[in-house]
DNA sequence: CAACCTGTAACGTTATAGGTTACGATTTAC
DNA sequence: GTAAATCGTAACCTATAACGTTACAGGTTG
């Protein structure tokens, strides 16, 4: 169970790969194939790391994919942990 | 890097939940909170398992969020991992 | 000032999860 | 053997989200 609210993923990749290598968003949107402002959305918290994306991210960084995908799981999970007690669920098993 | 192809987590649900229990579908759909078409999608790979259909699972099943939607990150990212070589990124880092 | 970078609004496409209703086919129960 | 339940799925709808192009205003910087 997730205890605290996991950073966006685009933070993560904003601190550790953008700024590191002194990359600007046009350059680096350029690199992985992508618009700007698609790259800006993630950056900016506005929209997540799809599957495509995390496999541009571990190309051009050099990076796993399933780093970056799990993170954006993690963080998808926790805003859906938020609702919990608002879904209308019986339990089924005790295992 | 994923190796082999993951099963989709609609097959495990099926095998590891449903059918132990003797639920018919109708019945887990209903105790689950959603319509039986979106459950049936699921059992049968017909579409994939969301944030919060992982946590009405995890209270269902009294299991966790995490295992659910991590299988269908692992499902997802093989699927896109397959047209890694179509893609065109650049690399940007050595690290 | 000119060149560059930025976020973002406005417009579009495509994909997907979810719902309801309805159907034919199969399975189960009496 | 017939009636009831179950199943997959088609057809229709909605909402959300990722992605694209173009265009703009604001900020840096040479």
């Amino acid at each position: 169970m997730l205890m605290h609210n996991p950073p966006h993923p685009g933070e993560v990749l904003k601190e550790l790969c953008i700024e590191p290598l002194g990359l600007t968003v046009t350059e680096a949107a350029k690199a992985l194939g992508v618009s700007r402002k698609t790259l800006s959305a993630i950056l900016n918290g506005k929209s997540g790391i799809s599957p495509e994306m995390a496999v541009r991210l571990s190309i051009a960084f050099n990076t796993s994919s399933e780093s970056w995908l799990n993170q954006q799981t993690q963080y998808d999970l926790w805003q859906a942990e938020q609702h919990r007690n608002e879904l209308h669920v019986k339990q089924l098993s005790a295992a």
